[in-house]
DNA sequence: CTAGGTCACAACTCAATCGTGGTGCAGTTG
DNA sequence: CAACTGCACCACGATTGAGTTGTGACCTAG
């Protein structure tokens, strides 16, 4: 989209603690279903809820998290708040963090016989 | 490389754990820092030790887990141990995590009055 | 105004992890 | 062989984050 050379060799410091935390906020498997789910379209904390099997104040929680890296966006309406995806260039990282670990499940699998999953 | 569309929609939950854990592997500004500096090319566990300016423990217990994630390899010669990049690939996620970084900070400045970096 | 439902915040517990110090092992040198 | 170097493993505080419980704020309905 932009520029796509944006890193400087030596990564500097406060750049560089941005970008891990950023990856933070992917590193856990209930923010990924979350943002899995909102990829279906905007929904309310207790569709979540439900979706995942989760509790309210676990799921909020997170939302809030996802809310302040820039993730999701949230309008209240009425007596309920509707999550949406925000920055849809997650699911490009998600998809690449897929590709590697496909390609380390195939290796995986060549280790252990070729049988597929 | 392989298939560009390897996500089922409700991401099966072995799967979510492996996506989340290899974003945890990046969740760390020294993880980073080692791969940005094996960027250049391979280099013992001295070498980064003195470029990072780390401990030679720390460094040599992140590239562990470095190369058990895969990321990296490790060719030992002699009395001393190569690391090189393993899965180019990460420079690609960081690239993108760079364009969502960039994002944020241009609409911070955009709230703070619109001046450049 | 009262009752019920939806969501967010605060405090707590528990597990995982970072960094360090200490130590063992392999390879090199004289 | 003996001493030294380079690296990895183990165990220990100390910090961080996830998940739960409890509670309060806000909106809606009757």
């Amino acid at each position: 989209m932009a520029t796509t050379e944006p890193i400087p060799h030596p990564i500097p410091e406060p750049l560089l603690e941005l970008i891990a935390k950023r990856f933070r906020v992917l590193a856990e498997p209930m923010r990924i279903r979350l943002l899995d789910r909102l990829r279906e379209g905007e929904a309310t904390v207790g569709e979540l809820q439900e979706a995942l099997s989760a509790s309210q104040q676990n799921v909020s929680k997170h939302l809030g998290i996802l809310l302040e890296a820039g993730m999701v966006s949230r309008s209240k309406r009425g007596n309920h708040a509707y999550y949406a995806i925000a920055d849809a260039s997650v699911f490009a990282l998600c998809e690449q963090v897929c590709g590697g670990v496909r390609k380390q499940l195939s290796e995986l699998e060549a280790l252990l016989g070729g049988h597929a999953l």
